[in-house]
DNA sequence: TATTATAATGTAAACGTTTACATAAGCATT
DNA sequence: AATGCTTATGTAAACGTTTACATTATAATA
């Protein structure tokens, strides 16, 4: 079927270790044998299988990365960053799904067993014991995002506390002094750092620590919504609202707006993610840029060290910054739009001019 | 070091061939062994290797699709048709990228081979050749959204003349008679189509051909604001624009707000490729919307079907369908907003929610 | 009881590489 | 001329599986 290296080896009258040598071009092998060599690799079309290789040196010089799903900007801003990083290091990258689905998470470890040096896995609710369980305790796993408790995997998490931590000062340090909070959904562990970084911000602050100033959300727009009516039927209101996401910044905009109350001179307004929507709504609205570029390029780093270093590396949680993005809602000046590379349109268009 | 077959097999007392039959549970090995090699299994925690279980049956239940960028909207809805329609096939899917580079797509093609039992190329520059060179005769490959003439490669395009005539039949259909197009750049392959189609459309729907209707852009924003701006300075201007993709109808937006022109009341609009913005931006914009997903989803058919019929597959070039989304901006109703799952927000709440 | 069919298991080759080791040839050194 | 060193090449084992074929044990048949 297929040509390998013994019918290249046949037809250059030489043994298949010295073709092996000629196509990994070790220095032993003589000028006028190489040449032969080469000659019948061009002539018969020759091409290497890697199977058989990474079988033989036990490296598949690949990477494999594991997401809850391959839809949406998100994920592929994550993909985006473990890509480059890979392909910086020299590794290939191969990418599976799990939808979330038990039975799929565990598929996919499996069919990349094997295939990977190393694997970077980001999935809600994954456990140890699935891990365990489906991948041999030698190979390298970075946790992406997953919440475990346990020590014995290296993990990376977005700096939420830090975060919302940030955004609340900023507020302050416009003068607000009242702040309310909208919540994430109860249990939410993103939501739950969030609020702790919005309290400890206001006590750093000497701002108003209150739990009246704190409404609960469940992160969608609705939620953000009806919690900023029920601000704005209280007697007094606060002057500056933190949404521990920016769906429900978004639905407390249009609460506001439609009460006819001004953003931001008379309320002013903040998110966390930085969705691509909140800078093309009126104002545009302040947020917490999760740098989820990173969040890929610092997992492939720390994997390809663990991999590098096998058991000398040190397996730790990392927090990966965030960074807070002034806009219009929160009283600062609005920035340039992004540049227009990031939409379809142009992504088809670049994929398609020669 | 790993756990392999034959560590199974010694403890458990059987030869190795016995343990392989167990694993793919092979009818002919008898209950009481079958239950020791299990056990044995569990107890040492054994995992298959991938690799030496492709090489020795030939097959790797894997499919690779190697794309331009991994970046962005539009590659990540191709990754998640294709990533579905493989998993539903029960292959798993290996991504790679090329930045549209030539020495990177080489590298993706080498990388790639003998790891997989098909594969889906998409990329603006690549040739045949480079493909031919790369890639054993026997693979199975299918080219998604690649010019190239050559019919030894089974292909799929989108489907850029149907949706152009579609859109300007639209359009027509409002009573326009007189429409303008904002073309693409020259040369390129999509551009071409639209216009084709914009022609056709006029031609079977009696309205007015006329090159002077026609303005030259190059699928910017600003291309589309000039051409606008130059439209307006006429004695007697179009009742309709037809921009061939989203960024120059962008464009021609602003020029037409800024000239106090009204949409559609005095002049309608209508682009191409339906970039998530054109729902957001007052008034919505009319679009072709391309099912890029979809383009996924026949990729992988077809690569599936390639790879089961092997010889008896019937290469071909496939169009994939388009669809007219009517807004605002041709004088229809605005039709709902998307549902807000597509956002980072969600995704990052979704993918941390337990 | 001898023969044959059936079922369970083992043996070994195969998949396509790499590489430690062996071999052989050439050459310089004594 | 014998020895050792270098260099080029070959041999064969190894990587971890599957599977055709061989072997043995067991049951069914005459």
């Amino acid at each position: 079927m297929s040509i390998t290296i013994k019918d290249v080896a046949k037809r250059a009258n030489v043994s298949i270790a010295t073709v092996s040598r000629v196509l990994n071009n070790s220095n032993i092998v003589e000028e006028d044998t190489k040449k032969r060599v080469q000659e019948v690799v061009r002539e018969l079309m020759y091409l290497p299988n890697n199977l058989g290789r990474s079988l033989s040196i036990k490296r598949t010089e690949a990477i494999g990365l594991i997401l809850p799903d391959l839809f949406g900007e998100f994920f592929s801003e994550v993909i985006r960053g473990v890509d480059q990083t890979a392909q910086h290091h020299k590794y290939h990258l191969l990418v599976s799904s799990s939808h979330d689905d038990r039975k799929e998470i565990e598929a996919a470890l499996q069919m990349i067993r094997g295939r990977v040096d190393g694997l970077i896995i980001m999935s809600a609710d994954i456990d140890v014991q699935t891990i365990n369980k489906n991948l041999p305790k030698s190979l390298p796993v970075v946790l992406l995002n997953c919440q475990v408790d346990d020590t014995s995997y290296d993990s990376l998490n977005i700096n939420n506390y830090y975060g919302a931590y940030q955004m609340v000062s900023h507020l302050i340090s416009h003068g607000h002094k009242s702040i309310s909070i909208i919540k994430g959904p109860v249990n939410n562990h993103d939501a739950e750092e969030r609020l702790r970084g919005y309290r400890q911000a206001l006590r750093d602050g000497k701002a108003q620590l209150d739990f009246k100033l704190e409404y609960l959300g469940d992160f969608s727009e609705a939620s953000g919504y009806d919690a900023a009516r029920a601000m704005l039927k209280k007697k007094t209101r606060p002057s500056a609202i933190f949404a521990a996401n920016d769906s429900m910044v978004i639905g407390a905009l249009s609460a506001i707006q439609e009460a006819g109350v001004q953003v931001p001179e008379e309320i002013a307004l903040a998110g966390f993610d930085d969705i691509p929507i909140v800078q093309f709504v009126k104002p545009s609205l302040s947020s917490v840029r999760v740098s989820i570029n990173e969040l890929g390029v610092l997992a492939v780093n720390r994997l390809i060290q663990a991999i590098r270093e096998r058991s000398k590396f040190i397996k730790q949680k990392t927090l990966v910054p965030v960074e807070v993005i002034p806009r219009e809602s929160c009283g600062c000046p609005k920035p340039p739009r992004i540049p227009f590379y990031r939409t379809i349109s142009n992504q088809i268009e670049m994929s398609t001019q020669r």
